[in-house]
DNA sequence: GAAAATGGTTAAGAATTTGTTAAAATTTTG
DNA sequence: CAAAATTTTAACAAATTCTTAACCATTTTC
């Protein structure tokens, strides 16, 4: 599930905002200050931040310099197009203005969480090639059935190749639900897959980065 | 340089925006219909699409659909909200609504044509590099393993470099929780990662400051 | 300069994490 | 609703990492 950050200091705004996301199934976090906001995203990983730019304390614009890693939709009473331009070159992704249509608010949202291009695409990786049909991977062009929890671990170790995607992001993909689920089952399902590739190459593709998660091999 | 294909039917608007683009360093396609479109995006590579709906022939949704791989931002005279969640939702990446704003067109176009996330972002500290989504250092560009304490420790003395750290700090991110936790134990530590980089460079990064803590070498 | 305190290294074993297998529980399918 | 497939749980072995402890070096204090 998605976590955004409501970086917003008028409570019933930001009280709309949150139940809006909440029922679409967004986890939410809440920040009324610039600065409340900084601290929250040094100690937690957020998708995406709907950022209000009239804060107490730091200055709108500041806050979006200092974030690199997350993408921000400004929403902003600001209606000047200079505003807009500003936020959208200092490093925000959209710009919103207030009142906002719910609807809309909600599809922008979607846009930028929308993985980038890796859409239809089979996902490919030296011998490797992921089909989209939810089941089916080539081994140098021989199929390998795989479940649907096998593909969905795949799925996100091809789609970012050189990074180390954690446990509980794959948990994520695995337990339907529950927050403390097993990463026992996580470790069966690796080793699932890896026992299907030996039948069709020698070459190790899955790498456990001990501690964090799991990686493709380069 | 960038190049963007203008889907647009209306030559005078056409034109205004080609111009606009063409001064300020984007090379331009042209296309007065969608499938004009499509066949140009088969034979050449494009980096965004500015994309009229009302165009003759295919409807703009369809052709939003059919394009995956290459951003789009729609550009229309529609301006109902329903208009907007759908073209957003069916994957195009931002709705401008006309008359548009030449400065947050070109800022709008901006924020799509930006790479996307440093995915691969780096510490850097003359020849040490942390590589943040891959929990790897290169030193002079060769791969040393870290285990997951120690390149926490890195990261830590990487993201401050002019600092010193202090030894409680860095216990922190060693100890799971408890506060008494062994100074010992982060010495051992450190020992282990001064040793693996002597395997790489001869320079000592991780200088001692008595009494407090750590930092890196100037 | 001697005693006390802090830092560095090493090696062993304690603790944690991972890999594999098989069986139980659950979900899907016919 | 029964059979088949899939996922989870449990148990144990293997691998890796962390902490402890001992010992020596260096710096500070008196």
């Amino acid at each position: 599930m998605n976590k955004i950050l409501i970086v917003e200091d008028d409570v019933s705004i930001h009280s709309i905002i949150e139940e809006l996301l909440n029922k679409n199934n967004y986890t939410t976090g809440n920040a009324y200050s610039g600065t409340e906001a900084l601290m929250l995203l040094e100690k937690e990983k957020y998708d995406l931040i709907l950022l209000d730019l009239m804060l107490p304390g730091i200055n709108g614009e500041e806050i979006i310099k200092k974030i690199k890693e997350t993408p921000i939709i400004v929403l902003s009473a600001k209606i000047s197009s200079e505003d807009k331009v500003n936020c959208l070159l200092s490093g925000a992704n959209d710009y919103i203005t207030k009142p906002f249509d719910n609807k809309e608010l909600l599809a922008r949202i979607e846009v930028q969480l929308r993985p980038k291009e890796n859409y239809q695409k089979t996902l490919k990786h030296k011998e490797l090639e992921l089909l989209n049909d939810n089941h089916t991977l080539l081994i140098s062009n021989q199929k390998v059935n795989l479940t649907k929890t096998e593909y969905a671990i795949l799925k996100q170790l091809l789609q970012n190749q050189l990074q180390v995607i954690t446990k509980n992001k794959l948990l994520e993909l695995i337990s339907t639900d529950t927050e403390d689920c097993d990463e026992n089952s996580l470790r069966v399902h690796i080793s699932n897959i890896r026992k299907k590739m030996k039948h069709y190459t020698d070459q190790e593709y899955i790498e456990s980065i001990w501690g964090i998660g799991f990686k493709l091999k380069d």
